[in-house]
DNA sequence: ACTGACTCGTAC
DNA sequence: GACGTACGAGTCAGTT
C-alpha cells in the first residue's frame, strides 16, 4: 500500500492564517497567536482527516532565490510582513518542532522548489502526495494522479482538495500546462506581469488551443489585431515569467523519505507550548487527531492535588502559627474564606500551606480566630520581620485580621495583583485560570466553579476547610510562577515598591471607610425624588403620552415617532436620546427642558441618593467602598460599591452630595490633589519645552497655551480662547480629533482642525511623541510607562482601521494616564508612611484618581499643610514641578478649591 | 428570578 | 465613527 505524504508550505499557510483571523487574538502577556492558532488548528485538521504517514513543512528562506537572478524585480513590492506575523513564523517553527514534525528550508530556493521535488520523489515511489498550500503555483505539480493540491482559500478551514480534473474546472488548463497559462496572465504577488490584455479566460483559451506558448508564439497571424500586438510586444515577459514559474524538482533536499514519517511527540513538549500560547481547545483536538494511546489525554494533564488537615484546637492552632513563624526565608501560602463576600463579611476559616509538594494544607475553621492566643500568635507571625506571606486578593485578608488587631505586615506575593501587572488586559484574575495558566495544573472542580475567596459550594460546609486548603497550595504553586514571570517582564520594582505596599494602605482606607451625613442625603433624596416625581407627570403631559420616562426605546418612540421630533444621532438600536442630542432639539417642544431637568435629577436621585444611602454601614454609619487594585487596564485604581470616583463636583446641584461627606467628629477633611497632573506628565513625556516652561514658570497653563496657540500675548487671551485652550489640554490625553474637539466646543470641524494644528505647531514635542509612543507600541505590541507598567495593545495591528484607531488612542493614553496613576501610587503609598513615622492621628480615607482625603484633627492642620504637598510633589522627578492643591474643611464640598 | 446587552451619565 | 479610564442605574429581552 503507498504510504501518503502531506506537503505544507509553511511560510504561505501561516500567512493566510493571520490574515484570516482577528490579530486581537492574544496571550495574556500581549502576543499575538492569530497566525500561529490558525496554521496549527489547520495542521490538526489534516493529521485528523487524512492521517498521513508522514509530514513535512517546507519553509521560504529570507535570502534570494535564482529566480530573483533571473528576474531582479522579482517579488520587489512586497512589503515587509509586520512584526507581529513576523513573530508568529518563530512561534510557527516552534510549535512544529514540539510536534517533531520535520521543517525544510534551503537557500536560493522557494518553500515551493522544496515540495516539487519531495512530490516528485515521492511520486516516482508511488506514494501519495497531498500539498497544502494557499499558492498556486504548486498547480503544475499535479500532473500524476498520485499528487493533489489542497488550496487553502480564505481561512483556515475553507480549503478544497484539487486532483488534475479540479485544476482543469478550477483554472480552465491541465496542471502541465499551469505554467504557461499562468505566464501569460501574470502573477501580481510576485511581481511578474503579464501580457496585456490577457486575462484568465484568454490565457487558458490560447494555451488550450496552441498547446502551450510555443505553440502561440510561432503564429500570431489569426488573433484579434490588439491582441496580436500585445503578445509580440510581450512575448519575452511571458517567456521569462514562463521560467520563473516552472517549479524545480531537483532541489538537493538533504533528507531521506523515512526522516519524514510520522513520529510520536513528547506530549509535555506540547502541553507547555500550548499552554504557553493559551491554546485551550487545541491540544484534545491534538489527540484526537493522532489517536496515539500511548499519549495521555488531556484530563491527565495535571490537578492539584492536597490534603488539609483541620486544626480543631486553639492550643493546637497556636503551636502550627509559631512553629510556621519559625521559617522566615520562605514565604508561607495561605487562603481565606468567607461566610459572605470577602472583606466584607467574617472570616470562615483561614487555610496555611504546610507542604506545597505534596500539596498539604492546615485549616483553621472561623472560630478559632476568636482565641486570643491564637490571635496573638497570627499577629506574630504577620508583624514586621514575620514569616512572608503569599495569597490571592490579600486586601480583604487584612480588612478582616485589622478588625481583628492583627495588622499585616509580610505581605509578599499577591497573586491576583501579580497577575495584574502581567497582564492588565485581562477580565479577571481567577485563581483556577491562573494556576492553569502558569502553572498547568487544575483545581478540581468543585472548587473552581467559585469565585476566589468565596467558596459558595453550596453549604457544603464540610468541604470548605479542604477547598481553602486547595486554594492555599494553589497560591503556593502559583507564587514562584508569577514572581519568575514578574522578573523576566521587569516588574518586580513596580510590585515591590509600588502596588504590594499599595494594598495595606488602600486596606486601612477601605477599613476606616469616608463619614457621611446620612440625614442630609436623605433630605437631598426626599427633595429630588418629590421633584422627579413631579416632572415624569410634567412629561406625559407636554407628550400627550403616559409612558415610562426612563425606558430609552419608549422616550425614542414618543419624541421622533409620536411628537415627529428630527432626530439628529443614531446609536447601536435606533434614534439617540441623550443629552447632547436631546439639547439639539432644545426649543422645538416644552418636553424637552423638562426631560433634560428630569435626567439630571434623577441621576443624582438614583445614583447618587439613593445609591449611597444604601452603601451606608449602619454599624458605624461610614461608606466603606472597595478601591480596587486589578481593574483599569492603565493601571489606575477604581472604586465600587458604591463608586466614589464620580461623586459630582461640576454643576452646584450636584456638589450638594459632597457636602453630605464629612469627618469623624473632632477632625476636619484634607483635600489634597495634583495640579494638571495628565498635563504635566504629557510635558515631560513630550520633552515640550513649551509646555515645560509654562508649567516651570508657574504661569496660567491653559492662557499660556491659548497664547501660544493664537499667537497673542497672555495678557490678551479672552476667555473663549482659553476655554479652546483648555479643551484641546483635556483633549490630548485622549488622542482626542478634531471632530471631538468641534463637538465639544460647538464649533465647525474645519475650524477645530485649525485650532488642533496651530496646537501641534506651537508645541511640536506634544505630536511627536504620540506618533513615538504609538509606533513603539506597535512595534512590541503594548505600551509602557517610566515605571515599567505594560499594557498588551493588541488592537494596534488589526486589520480594521476603526478598531486599530482606537488602539493608537489607547496606546496614547495608557502612557500619560498610567504614568499618572503611577506617581499617585507612590504618593499614596509615601504619604501612608510619612504619617505613619511621624506618628500623627491623621489618616487617609479616600482617593479619586489625583487627588487624597484625610482627616486631620485641629492640631495636625499646620503640620499636614506642610507635609502632605511635600510628599506629594516629591512622589516623582520629572521635568516639571509636581504642583498640589490644598484645603482644609468641615465636608467634602468646602474642602474643594 | 436571574443575566447580559444596551443606553445613559457621573468622575478624573 | 470620531475622547481615554472607570461604575452603576434602569430597561429590556432572553434564559432558568
Amino acid at each position: 500500500m503507498p504510504a501518503k505524504l502531506l506537503l505544507l508550505d509553511g511560510n504561505s499557510l501561516t500567512y493566510r492564517a493571520f490574515f484570516a483571523l482577528p490579530t486581537d487574538m492574544a496571550t495574556s502577556s500581549g502576543q499575538v497567536t492569530n497566525a500561529v492558532f490558525g496554521f496549527t488548528s489547520m495542521l490538526i485538521n489534516l493529521l485528523k482527516d487524512h492521517r498521513p504517514d508522514a509530514v513535512a513543512v517546507a519553509f521560504d528562506r529570507p535570502e534570494p532565490t535564482f529566480r530573483h537572478d533571473l528576474v531582479p524585480t522579482y517579488k520587489a513590492q512586497r512589503e515587509a510582513a509586520p512584526d507581529i506575523l513576523r513573530q508568529q513564523m518563530g512561534l510557527v517553527r516552534q510549535v512544529l518542532e514540539a510536534l517533531d514534525i520535520t521543517m525544510l528550508e534551503q537557500a536560493g530556493v522557494e518553500a515551493d522548489d522544496i515540495i516539487a521535488t519531495l512530490a516528485t520523489q515521492a511520486r516516482d515511489r508511488g506514494d501519495d502526495v497531498i500539498i497544502v498550500t494557499g499558492d498556486r503555483d504548486t498547480y503544475q505539480l499535479v500532473e500524476d494522479p498520485h499528487v493533489k493540491v489542497l488550496y487553502n482559500r480564505r481561512g483556515v478551514s475553507d480549503y478544497v482538495l484539487y486532483d488534475e480534473a479540479g485544476i482543469a474546472e478550477r483554472t480552465g488548463v491541465t496542471p502541465a500546462l499551469y505554467s504557461q497559462y499562468a505566464a501569460l496572465r501574470g502573477d501580481p504577488s510576485d511581481n511578474l506581469p503579464g501580457v496585456p490584455g490577457v486575462g484568465e479566460k484568454t490565457a487558458a483559451k490560447l494555451i488550450n488551443e496552441r498547446g502551450g506558448l510555443d505553440g502561440i508564439f510561432a503564429d500570431l497571424t489569426s488573433l484579434t489585431p490588439k491582441l496580436r500586438q500585445n503578445l509580440a510586444e510581450h512575448e519575452a515577459q511571458a517567456r521569462s515569467n514562463a521560467a520563473m514559474m516552472v517549479l524545480r524538482r531537483d532541489v538537493e533536499v538533504d533528507v531521506a523519505p523515512e526522516a519524514l514519517a510520522r513520529r510520536p511527540f513528547d506530549p509535555d513538549t506540547v502541553r507547555e507550548l500550548f499552554n504557553f500560547l493559551e491554546f485551550r481547545t487545541l491540544y484534545e483536538r491534538l489527540l484526537e487527531a493522532v489517536d496515539d494511546p500511548a499519549i495521555p489525554a488531556a484530563d491527565a494533564l495535571g490537578v492539584l492535588e492536597c490534603g488539609t488537615r483541620t486544626v480543631d484546637s486553639a492550643e493546637e492552632a497556636a503551636a502550627l502559627l509559631r512553629d510556621l513563624a519559625g521559617d522566615r526565608d520562605t514565604s508561607l501560602a495561605v487562603a481565606a474564606a468567607w461566610e459572605g463576600s470577602p472583606g466584607r463579611s467574617p472570616l470562615a476559616g483561614i487555610a496555611f500551606v504546610t507542604s506545597v509538594e505534596p500539596g498539604e494544607a492546615a485549616w483553621l475553621p472561623g472560630p478559632l480566630l476568636q482565641d486570643p492566643a491564637v490571635l496573638a500568635a497570627l499577629a506574630d507571625l504577620v508583624a514586621p520581620g514575620g514569616r512572608p506571606l503569599d495569597t490571592h486578593n490579600a486586601k480583604p485578608l487584612m480588612r478582616a485580621l485589622g478588625a481583628l488587631g492583627i495588622d499585616v505586615r509580610t505581605l509578599d506575593i499577591d497573586t491576583e495583583v501579580a497577575s495584574y501587572l502581567l497582564d492588565p488586559a485581562e477580565s479577571g484574575y481567577l485563581l483556577q485560570d491562573l494556576l492553569l495558566r502558569y502553572v498547568g495544573l487544575e483545581l478540581r472542580a468543585a472548587v473552581a466553579a467559585a469565585a476566589p475567596g468565596t467558596l459558595d459550594l453550596e453549604g457544603a460546609a464540610d468541604d470548605l476547610g479542604e477547598a481553602t486548603g486547595r486554594f492555599a497550595v494553589a497560591v503556593a504553586r502559583l507564587a514562584p510562577a508569577v514572581t519568575e514571570a514578574l522578573v523576566k517582564q521587569g516588574l518586580r520594582d513596580l510590585y515591590d515598591q509600588i502596588e504590594r505596599p499599595l494594598v495595606r494602605v488602600l486596606a486601612r482606607m477601605e477599613t476606616l471607610g469616608v463619614g457621611v451625613d446620612a440625614d442630609e442625603l436623605t433630605a437631598l433624596n426626599e427633595r429630588l425624588a418629590t421633584e422627579a416625581t413631579m416632572l415624569e407627570a410634567r412629561i406625559q403631559e407636554e407628550a400627550g403620552v403616559a409612558f415610562k420616562v426612563n425606558s430609552t426605546p419608549q422616550l425614542r418612540a414618543v419624541l421622533f415617532d409620536t411628537l415627529g421630533l428630527a432626530p439628529n444621532k443614531k446609536t447601536k438600536t435606533g434614534f439617540s436620546t441623550d443629552a447632547a442630542s436631546l439639547e439639539k432639539l432644545q426649543g422645538q417642544h416644552p418636553v424637552i427642558d423638562s426631560l433634560l431637568r428630569y435626567r439630571a435629577v434623577e441621576k443624582l436621585r438614583s445614583t447618587y441618593g439613593t445609591g449611597l444611602l444604601a452603601e451606608v454601614d449602619p454599624l458605624d454609619g461610614r461608606i466603606h467602598a472597595t478601591f480596587q487594585q486589578t481593574v483599569a487596564r492603565t493601571g489606575r485604581l477604581s472604586s465600587d460599591q458604591p463608586n466614589l470616583h464620580n461623586i459630582p463636583v461640576r454643576t452646584e446641584e450636584g456638589r450638594q452630595f459632597r457636602r453630605a461627606f464629612v469627618p469623624a467628629p473632632g477632625f476636619e477633611l484634607l483635600v489634597a490633589d495634583y495640579n494638571q497632573i495628565e498635563l504635566r506628565v504629557i510635558a515631560h513625556l513630550a520633552e515640550d519645552p513649551g509646555l515645560i516652561g509654562a508649567f516651570t514658570a508657574g504661569e496660567d497653563i491653559h492662557t499660556a497655551t491659548a497664547a501660544r496657540v493664537f499667537g497673542v500675548e497672555p495678557a490678551v487671551v479672552t476667555s473663549e480662547q482659553r476655554a479652546k485652550a483648555k479643551m484641546v489640554s483635556y483633549g490630548l490625553a485622549y488622542g482626542m480629533e478634531s471632530y471631538g474637539l468641534a463637538t465639544r466646543l460647538s464649533i465647525p470641524v474645519s475650524e477645530a482642525q485649525v485650532i488642533l494644528d496651530a496646537y501641534f505647531a506651537a508645541f511640536p514635542n506634544v505630536r511627536a511623541y504620540m506618533d513615538r509612543t504609538v509606533q513603539e507600541a506597535r512595534q512590541r505590541g503594548y505600551t509602557e510607562t517610566l515605571m515599567g507598567r505594560r499594557r498588551p495593545i493588541p488592537e494596534l495591528s488589526s486589520p480594521n482601521p476603526r478598531i486599530r484607531q482606537a488602539g493608537e488612542r489607547q496606546a496614547m493614553n495608557a502612557g500619560i494616564q498610567g504614568l499618572a496613576a503611577d506617581i499617585f501610587k507612590v504618593a499614596l503609598v509615601a504619604l501612608d508612611a510619612a504619617l505613619e513615622e511621624e506618628g500623627v492621628r491623621s489618616r487617609l480615607i479616600l482617593q479619586v484618581h489625583d487627588e487624597v482625603i484625610l482627616e486631620v484633627p485641629p492640631e495636625e492642620h499646620e503640620t499636614m499643610a506642610e507635609l502632605v504637598p511635600q510628599v506629594m510633589g516629591g512622589a516623582c522627578d520629572l521635568e516639571v514641578p509636581l504642583a498640589v492643591n490644598l484645603s482644609f474643611g468641615p465636608t467634602w464640598a468646602d474642602a474643594k478649591g
